[in-house]
RNA sequence: GUCCCCAUCGUCCAGCCUGGCCUAGGACACCAGAUUUUCGAUCUGAUAACACCGGUUCGAAUCCGGUUGGGGACGCCA
């Protein structure tokens, strides 16, 4: 059975990069009928931690990226790892050897600090390497060729007993049964270290693939520098997991069909390693607003009502009672207009605002405008209007203008900032049905003592 | 520095494997127009690319070589 991997660190929260490294994996692995399996390589126990873990997992479940078998912890498997070091011991392969000074003399300020690294507490166990060459097929870059010359002996275990990345990995692959190895470009110059380690341990080598790296509109990896570079801040600033996770697949392959809008089934549907991209792909925040937007349209409007609640109390609109209904109306008025959830706060806010505004001299302006006769007019009739619909709201509207002999932006400008305290916004009408005759009133009164 | 990877519109992709259908297609962004009470959304249209040089071939974006450019890796990090 086929049989791929994500293996994450949890050095930090889950990077898009790696996000996407999952996704393929995932992809796969659901295209093939095959097995998805998690492993968290925590054997750095200065940089791992559990709460990071929980993250990286709460992260990958928001995706929707659910693993068939794990989590497994490497730092739950130490012994395995010794076995097969002693194993390649005994049978020669490998020799072992005390730290040497352990004062860096070169290139320090690329090393991180560690108490680690001051006090050997046993011998490194370190693998012998003998030139040869070393092919791989790699299922997106097809053959590349190595020369072994050019890797010197490889550390398998630590002097403080813990494995190094390159031998725990390839132990968890083979014990795992992993039968393809998808992961990003910059494990190209892993690979030949892994194929030397199955090769001495008599170990059928798995298929690798390894797609591109995410870069930033500069240039470079994806990094913070960019800004927001992890998915856990993309799901707090209001993106839809379907979106990022339709950009991310986006990055580096393509459905048939030039179809930009693809649902996650459908991706498993048409997903082959073969159509996956050799070259870098520049991480775009305009494409995946813009299909976030397009997520957001389409949603249910109670979802995104439901989604739309924290931010809406973070930007202290509303408490924690609040009206349900209210705030659906509200959403199905303003969802076509944002990029990302989080901006219902900046364009929501006169919904919850008291009847008095603190209007802007831009708004005032235009709310001087008008003649006070029309605004007790407008009162006066949106205050015996029965039924309070966008339709009904627009014909009292119309009568008055038509009555007054203006233009119809005359009335619907001084309005719309009376009532919003904006100059932009969503249809006029709407938004009053919406508002609510009490409230609408109640703004326009308030509006009255101040001319 | 050494090794490795990559190279189509500003960006993401299609086409490349299996040369001719490519006067190179789609999407985002940008620009213009339409629509609208404003902004947005939407619709229509426009601009825009096969990095360069050589080879193979009747014919190359597609195959081969080189140059240039970009990226990655060279840890008792993962």
């Amino acid at each position: 059975m086929l049989k791929v991997r994500f293996a994450p660190s949890p050095s930090g929260s889950l990077h898009l990069g790696s996000a996407r490294t999952a996704l393929f994996n995932f992809l796969f692995a659901k295209a093939k009928e095959g097995k998805f399996v998690l492993r968290i390589e925590d054997t750095n126990r200065q940089r791992s931690n559990k709460e990071l873990v929980e993250k990286i997992l709460a992260d990958l479940h928001w995706l929707g990226l659910h693993c068939d078998e794990g989590p497994y912890f490497q730092s739950e498997r130490i012994n395995i790892y010794r076995k097969y070091a002693k194993q390649l011991l005994d049978e020669g392969k490998a020799y072992e050897e005390s730290r040497q000074s352990p004062v860096a003399s070169h290139q320090s300020k690329h090393r991180e600090p560690s108490t680690e690294n001051r006090e050997p507490k046993g011998k490194a166990v370190i693998f012998k390497v003998h030139p040869q060459k070393i092919k791989v097929k790699d299922l997106i870059h097809g053959e590349i060729e190595f020369d072994s010359g050019e890797i010197k002996d490889q550390v398998l275990m630590k002097s403080d007993g813990s494995p190094t990345y390159n031998f725990a990995c390839v132990v968890d692959d083979n014990e795992m049964g992993i039968t393809h190895i998808i992961r990003g470009d910059d494990h190209i110059s892993n690979t030949p270290k892994q194929i030397l380690f199955y090769q001495a341990l008599n170990w059928q080598v798995p298929k690798f693939a390894h797609m591109p790296l995410i870069m930033e509109p500069g240039g470079g990896r994806l990094s913070k520098r960019y800004g927001a570079t992890a998915v856990g801040e993309y799901r707090e600033k209001g993106y839809l997991s379907e979106a990022l996770v339709n950009y991310l697949a986006l990055l580096g392959w393509a459905p048939a069909g030039n179809r930009e809008i693809v649902s996650l089934t459908e991706m498993i549907k048409n997903f082959s390693l073969s159509k996956v991209n050799k070259t870098k792909a520049i991480f775009n925040i305009d494409k995946l607003n813009w299909l976030n937007a397009q997520y957001i349209k389409q949603a249910e409007t109670k979802r995104i009502t439901e989604l739309c609640v924290p931010f809406l109390q973070e930007a202290q609109l509303i408490s924690e009672n609040y009206d349900f209904d209210y705030l659906e109306r509200i959403v199905n008025l303003l969802k076509g207009r944002m990029k990302y959830l989080a901006q219902i706060g900046e364009i929501a806010d006169y919904f919850f605002s008291p009847a008095k505004l603190n209007y802007s001299a831009e708004a005032m302006e235009k709310i001087k405008k008008l003649d006070k006769e029309v605004w007790r007019e407008l009162i006066k009739q949106l205050t015996d209007l029965d039924n309070f619909d966008a339709e009904n709201i627009e014909k009292v509207c119309r009568q008055i203008i038509a009555g007054n002999k203006m233009k119809g932006g005359e009335l619907i400008h001084p309005l719309r900032a009376a009532l919003s305290n904006m100059s932009v916004g969503p249809g006029l009408f709407e938004l009053i049905s919406v508002l609510g005759k009490e409230k609408t009133v109640d703004r326009l009164k308030e509006v009255g003592t101040r001319l």
